[in-house]
DNA sequence: CTGATACTGAAGACATTCTGAAGATTATAG
DNA sequence: CTATAATCTTCAGAATGTCTTCAGTATCAG
């Protein structure tokens, strides 16, 4: 799951990230609108964490110019305002929730759970994909008979598959995904073939087919066989 | 302890879970019969706050498959219905408390936790998991045998484990549960292995095996090994 | 056939967790 | 108030688990 933060305070901003990337999260930030409209064009967050308070324009245009575009769902508003007026003004945008400074991160992280669970889990925190099921809450993987044992990237990796089922996804989107935007331009992407076959043989050695098709010179598919 | 609001008003519904998430409960929520009824089956929860008026369907009969399926032991009904009639029929079907709305959140909170109390608790202030008895009053733990002798920090972290079985806990959010404010980027974590360490320790010369497992880059889970 | 892409196992690089011991800090008893 | 004990935190090294690199091999499309 990939999140945005945007946040014009840099040491919030980053122990927000580190938080949330215990959690398993994939934290792009942004320090002010510009970077945040770039990076919200560029990529479909599953969270948008936004500041309504930056310095070089009003975040509440950042949540227009997102409700414009339909993509104001899972936005999650933190603000030290903490009138109603400007809570009002979130929500009827769209925002899914509003967090008024000062909050504990744990706080944060379980509306950000919230959100998400909204939005991929139809409220559900057992995700299944035939005989698979992943407990995200306990982080366990399952078939009928077996527990998976699984490390953490293997675990990300399947759930962007299992969230993105049927859809191709390229290796520089799995890339994306699952290291965030820390990975430069000439870099090989070697270490995904490691982790899909690992993957595979877990999966296979569970008892499911292999789920994962690779698809010459596109990426890979997440399908029943 | 985990609490499953079902309540079709989602204003209020959000209300309610905001409110018992700042007592330190987690809140999951069904807006209908339907998702009630998957939720129901995929958790077994703690508590389960059930409005009977719902749209689509009878609160009453998820409380009656509830009843059938053993599982109507901590069941709070909350419902605009004030009659006599459907108290009655209420608490009938086994449910533990009824209260009319509308109300203040702070009863409510009262409530779910003297639900708690009594289903986890045992009637007095003992909460067991396993072979594992903690008395919350005199704050001691023991097994059926001995007395286990823990630290003022060991013994809130056994018990924030104990209250989230089964979950997986970052060492983010352990910290911050036992040491309350929320720390930063660059800061080392060795004070968790150490406590940890030396919890892990009474508990197995205690005759409990190591409930404690350690997952990888995420953080620890208490369950049955 | 050929060049590009994908797969594999092994090994080294790296990161996380565990441990005991020692230094702070806090609580307790006298 | 001081001495003592208990607890909490820090630290460095060991043990362990995971990630990435790499070189060789297999597969694919044209």
């Amino acid at each position: 799951m990939k999140i945005l933060i945007v946040e014009d305070e840099k040491a919030l901003c980053d122990s927000i990230a580190s938080y949330l990337r215990q959690e398993d999260f994939i934290c792009d930030s942004a320090g002010n609108y510009q970077q945040a409209m770039e990076k919200i064009e560029s990529y479909d967050y599953d969270c948008i964490l936004l500041d309504i308070t930056l310095q070089d324009g009003n975040g509440l245009d950042i949540l227009k110019e997102l409700k414009r575009n339909n993509k104001s769902d899972g936005v999650l508003i933190i603000s030290a305002r903490n009138s109603l007026s400007d809570k009002i003004s979130g929500l009827t945008l769209g925002a899914d929730d509003y967090l008024p400074k000062p909050f504990h991160l744990s706080e944060l992280a379980a509306r950000v759970f919230a959100i998400i669970r909204r939005k991929h889990f139809d409220g559900n925190n057992l995700l299944s994909f035939q005989d698979l099921i992943i407990d995200t809450q306990a982080k366990a993987v399952r078939t009928s008979n077996r527990e998976i044992d699984l490390t953490k990237k293997e675990y990300q990796l399947l759930l962007y598959f299992v969230y993105n089922k049927g859809r191709v996804l390229s290796k520089n989107a799995i890339a994306e995904h699952l290291w965030g935007d820390d990975i430069g331009g000439g870099v090989n992407y070697d270490f995904i073939y490691t982790h899909i076959k690992n993957l595979r043989r877990k999966l296979i050695d569970a008892g499911t087919g292999d789920c994962i098709q690779s698809i010459y010179g596109m990426g890979y598919k997440f399908a029943i066989t």
